[in-house]
DNA sequence: GAAATCAGTGAACATGCGTACACTCAAAGT
DNA sequence: ACTTTGAGTGTACGCATGTTCACTGATTTC
């Protein structure tokens, strides 16, 4: 890890920000392991290649550390999200499309969506609370793509809003199947892609059919 | 808690018991604070009202006294199942039945369901795997129960196991909500209970319109 | 009634922890 | 050129932890 001290020094904030992020890091990869609430402040100093004193000119705490991670969980989440909804073949069919956009972002994010998914339930109280204010932002934020597509213009704004936040629940479940996970099965993948497309496809219909 | 040398002495065996059961309370009370991996055996201990030392007579370490949990707490829930289904009202309609019994048994044993809810993804490994292999197990013998429901009869038995996954997946999210609940919301209550039938009807009659 | 058993005790230990404090020494500001 | 700033250092502290060991004394066994 050690970042501290390179060769050629760069600017004196640059190097802050160098620091903050392999503390982030090193903080990210450690809660793999147990969690973020057994990750102690030594640990991750040590891991990030500074004195545990030195913690303190980035965060105050272990907590604000833990919001930290949060925030920079959800912004690659809603990066995400922006992409994928750029992309036109999601209007033609959501459901297929979501299912492949969630895989592939678990794949390539598998440590934040880790972390979401384990302090959300197990983390200190305060990141708890955080990671469960961005799932209903979240579930908002969804409710105003949905309501734009074909099959749901004309439901109520209560309807869209239950829909979608069976569909965030169900994303974080599946994402949790994605990173439990073994690397290199591509056949589990396309299981859990398969269920995920299955799951989507039963909310829409059957709600549609039982309100009708 | 204090439970070690009462005033009129029991026998030797039905002491230690009560010791054993003492720390197994303390633990899972212990855990709705900051979670199961945050205990320390001198805090199960103390709140025991043991020494550290005495903690060995009972468990050989605090991932066995885990484990004792995982199994205290499934076994709360499988007695619940069973007398649930003695109840011949859930044979007429066993979606409303159940999500009668949830939220009721969920809020009789909420330390139980916390603590699956919150150590199935948050625990140390043993215990996650034990929380992993009994829920995979509960979801088997729920398919058992399905299969022999009226709508769900002619069923091919592996849309059934997908439908009983379901299930359980939504029995611990919407666990998961019930234990979150601030005491003394019976409006809250009620609102989850209208989600998870709304939710398990979603489920039944979305699968069998999308198969037939 | 003597001997064996064993749940619970209490002191001691090495270790890792969070944080306080005085420090260094380049980069940034003047 | 000088001063100021502030990221990173090193020591030191008090505290909680898991585990060890030799122990006590009531219950059980014989």
């Amino acid at each position: 890890m050690k970042v501290t001290e390179p060769a050629q020094s760069a600017s004196r904030q640059a190097q802050k920000e160098r620091t903050r992020q392999a503390i982030l890091a090193s903080a990210l990869e450690l809660s793999q392991e147990q969690g973020f609430a057994q990750v102690s402040l030594r640990q991750v100093s040590r891991h990030a290649g500074i004195v545990p004193t030195a913690f303190y000119r980035h965060f105050e705490s272990m907590d604000q550390l833990g919001l930290a991670l949060v925030e920079q969980s959800f912004s690659t989440l809603r990066r995400m999200i922006r992409d994928a909804q750029r992309d036109p073949h999601v209007f033609e069919n959501i459901i297929d499309a979501a299912a492949d956009v969630l895989v592939e972002a678990v794949k390539q994010s598998k440590a934040h969506f880790a972390f979401v998914a384990r302090e959300r339930v197990g983390g200190p109280e305060v990141v708890r609370t955080a990671i469960r204010h961005e799932l209903d932002l979240f579930v908002s934020e969804l409710a105003v793509v949905l309501a734009r597509l074909p099959n749901i213009e004309n439901w109520s704004s209560d309807d869209v809003q239950m829909v979608s936040r069976l569909f965030v629940r169900n994303m974080v479940s599946n994402a949790e199947e994605v990173v439990e996970m073994p690397d290199g099965r591509p056949d589990l993948e396309e299981q859990i892609k398969e269920g995920a497309r299955r799951q989507m496809r039963l909310i829409v219909v059957g709600f549609r059919d039982w309100r009708s």
